[in-house]
DNA sequence: GACTTTTAAATGTCTGACAAATGAAAACTT
DNA sequence: AAGTTTTCATTTGTCAGACATTTAAAAGTC
């Protein structure tokens, strides 16, 4: 491990960048100890702080978590699928609200993904998850449900249907495109037949998983999208329209 | 922004969550800069030193950026995807070598989203992503050709079908799946009969997408993935049988 | 007015210190 | 001897203060 002294970058961020070698490399193992702050600025030839820096830059990655006390320290973790999901899903909502990007686009992209995942979801979907569908589904059709509740509703039965894959990249995946438009469905208004509408999309959906017809499953997310597109589209046109 | 004096967790992960949640709300708007690290000491009742770890550790997510001199500071971000992809790579990279995800829970998860661009793609790519292609196919075609140059060149061109879709979020998604199997694809060994029956692929697969036939397409795209993993069983298989 | 110099503000880095947690060894008790 | 308690060394967490470096704006100079 080390580090270029002509580089004007950062020394913790060049610092950080050598560990993350490190570890991708496999020159460090999961679980394994890395050498004490004050070990490691010795080696680096830099102070303590400047160290510390770094090694937060890493826990911040869940690259590596560290303990306090005797036989304590830093170690490489074993990032897992958990821990990857709400870093996947705050990125992928950022990216989506600070660069424009338009329902459309968004909305294409989510389906077409879980478009990907319903021919395998056909297939495997648990008994569990079809349950969990079906009561999001029964969820969505209380009457003084909140838009924002339904819509959460929504994406719990959406992450069913993908986590019915059995896959568990897939559904990791997935997660980002799928909760990162939440934010955007959020700016709809359902009224009681557009709930109507998808609440029978997602029934059918339901019933043909569980009849492990993977082509009718992709026939009525297809429609769903389409259908969420045209309700995005006409709560635009009405905005626009109030606002001359 | 406040932090709960009362919690366990480290002071400097405290103030990170509280401004990362500032960013996300919507309360610091992009380019917006926040206070001095002097001033926000300040505000938190904490050293300097405390705060720029915290800092870094945004700085690690591209959350924010920092600028040295007069009118300097901490910036908030504006993540593009550029930004995002190397850390899509990195995370999902880490996901499969450390969570040891077989080759086919792997492999079956990029083939799924790949053929989820390809109606997007057959419709939309360009005649520049075309060449792209074509240029990836006659580079695989070259004998000297090492297995790790071969397995770059397979990501390129599947990048480019990706990147075909025109759709960025798909793109951004997509990524971390098709560079993260790099380093399991890199575990294959091709033979010179293996390789040509891939470039054939690839070419089909070309020609389908420049003749717009979405479904010829996707159903290349499902020969390849069956391809791609008996190649990985045989090899598996041998290297069992050369341990007995 | 255009160029140069100075200055102030901000981050980057260093030194040294103390607090707190924690596991292991040492001391003690039964 | 076995178990319990105490002590202690190690390591991260936090703090205070200082200096270095960068940078843009202000002041000065021609």
């Amino acid at each position: 491990m080390k580090i270029d002294p002509n580089s004007r970058a950062d020394l913790s961020a060049q610092i950080a960048q050598a560990i993350r070698d490190a570890i991708i490399s496999g020159e460090l193992n999961v679980d394994e100890r890395l050498p004490s702050e004050a070990e490691l600025s010795d080696h680096f030839q830099v102070s303590r702080p400047t160290v510390r820096e770094a090694l937060k830059r890493l826990a911040a990655q869940s690259l590596i978590r560290t303990q306090r006390g005797a036989s304590g320290g830093a170690f490489v973790n074993r990032i897992s699928f958990e821990d990857a999901y709400p870093q996947q899903v705050t990125t992928s909502t950022l990216l989506l609200s600070m660069n424009a990007v338009s329902f459309d686009t968004a909305c294409e992209a989510r389906y077409a993904l879980e478009r990907a995942c319903a021919a395998l979801s056909a297939e495997r979907r648990t008994a569990d998850q079809l349950a969990t569908m079906r009561a999001e589904i029964f969820r969505q059709m209380q009457p003084g449900l909140t838009d924002e509740a339904f819509c959460a509703s929504d994406v719990a039965f959406h992450r069913a249907l993908v986590d019915g894959a059995g896959n568990p990249v897939l559904s990791y995946q997935l997660a980002g495109a799928v909760e990162a438009m939440q934010p955007l469905m959020n700016m709809i208004t359902f009224t009681a037949r557009d709930r109507e509408r998808i609440v029978d999309l997602h029934t059918q959906i339901a019933d043909a998983l569980e009849a492990g017809e993977a082509a009718q499953v992709d026939t009525h997310l297809a429609t769903l999208c389409a259908y969420t597109t045209t309700l995005a589209h006409n709560v635009m046109a009405a905005r626009a329209k109030a606002k001359n």
